[in-house]
DNA sequence: ACCTGAACACCGTTCAAGT
DNA sequence: ACCTGAACACCGTTCAAGT
């Protein structure tokens, strides 16, 4: 819950002077190009756009952060804790790794365009140490020993970013290209070759039935079950 | 293993006029497009390098290629296809399942700054229904219905190329990004506070024992140990 | 038929100059 | 102390003009 980005300065009641749009930190400025984001996805991200948006010079921007990427590990980090903020351990182990996954989820379906940034980058920064703190409790309850602990943690980690960020990926293609791959799996996909295709031609019809939110939630039933097969304590 | 990318030329044997490398084709432009994305990664992929790298006007390029996003899912397509040729389904289900997953881990490891570009687009060409016809005739031999087999389909599918291009997504990063994101793992996250993040400390010694061989094959492992239970017939 | 060259509307980053 | 403005070396795409 503490704050790692805050130089701020202490202009607070000031009335006179330029407008309060003006005033840069890098708290306003996590902010717009959060908002820039989440409105016109991930190419809007300029550094030119971000100055035009506060009302500064895109130059600015470049006093508070030390790049381009420097903002990007910015978001990154507040894109986690949204996930882990608040959160406390479910009733049983599996609970809280299932919950765990979820939450991360759904802030990178929240923030695609982030997602889509920052998803594969590894902001070593609070929040992350929270959820590892959170996950690598839930296995040890589950009987694991330190290693096989650490194995699952990473392999849970893994597969939920990439899950999260390949899902975020599509959602952020817009126009004839988002178009192009949505109708994929109800158009092409039935329509190819049954003669070069033969058990894909048998199944196509029910490729597209199941929505993104029962792949996940498929998925990490899947590896949980077989997390669970191997733990000690079943949940 | 017929090709869908040729208005070629045929200009065969013409000894005068420019030397060859001024002789655009769609082939050519990929090929180098692809040496372009090995060799600088995945920024490096602009038409007026590409246009230099050809010998040509950049413009030239978009007289065989409609925009960057055609040149893109050109490429997308060779990458499934140097996964999927010369494929031939194993010994058990499980193992053409197994094999069909490392072979499409490999193809993005082998052409990373590719896979990071195109993994989460689905070229819907030939390459990718072959694949597709393969998987899906591995989960109705485990004993799986057609519902069923296109979910599990669906769910391996997704995965291996999340993960994948997750991975990707890594090997791609340079410079100080690179060397921050990977030396994490070891350093960062052996110093996070013992007070505060009590489970995290007692196993973070072996976060960085896994190699990402090993995390790939772990995950695959899990996930069709899952696949594998729930399945009738044991492969 | 195929390619070029100029133009347009953009990028991120650096750095001297202003206030 | 903080911000601006010009400059530099780039982008993708369009389109009239060349050969």
């Amino acid at each position: 819950m503490t704050d790692p980005d805050s130089p701020a300065p202490r202009s607070v009641g000031a009335r006179r002077g330029r407008p309060p749009s003006n005033a840069l930190s890098r708290e306003r400025i996590l902010d717009a190009a959060l908002t820039l984001l989440e409105r016109e996805g991930p190419e809007a991200l300029t550094l030119r756009r971000l100055g035009a948006d506060l009302g500064s010079n895109h130059t600015a921007v470049l006093r508070y952060f030390s790049g381009k990427d420097d903002i990007l590990l910015g978001l990154a980090e507040r894109l986690i804790a949204e996930a882990v903020d608040g959160f406390e351990p479910g009733p049983t182990w599996r609970a809280t790794l299932t919950e765990l996954a979820r939450r991360v989820r759904r802030a990178c379906q929240a923030h695609p365009a982030l997602a889509v940034l920052v998803a594969s980058r590894v902001s070593r920064r609070d929040a992350e140490f929270r959820g590892a703190d959170l996950v690598i409790g839930a296995l040890l309850e589950a009987g694991f020993g330190a290693r096989e602990s650490a194995r699952y943690y990473r392999a849970l980690v893994d597969v939920t970013l990439a899950m999260s960020s390949f899902e975020a990926a599509s959602a952020v293609l817009d126009g004839p290209e988002r178009e192009g791959d949505r109708m994929a799996w109800q158009r092409e996909y039935l329509m190819a070759s049954p003669q070069r295709f033969p058990q894909l031609a048998s199944v196509a019809a029910h490729l597209a039935e199941a929505d993104e939110d029962d792949q996940f939630e498929f998925v990490m039933g899947l590896l949980l079950d077989a997390v669970e097969a191997r733990s000690g304590r079943p949940a």
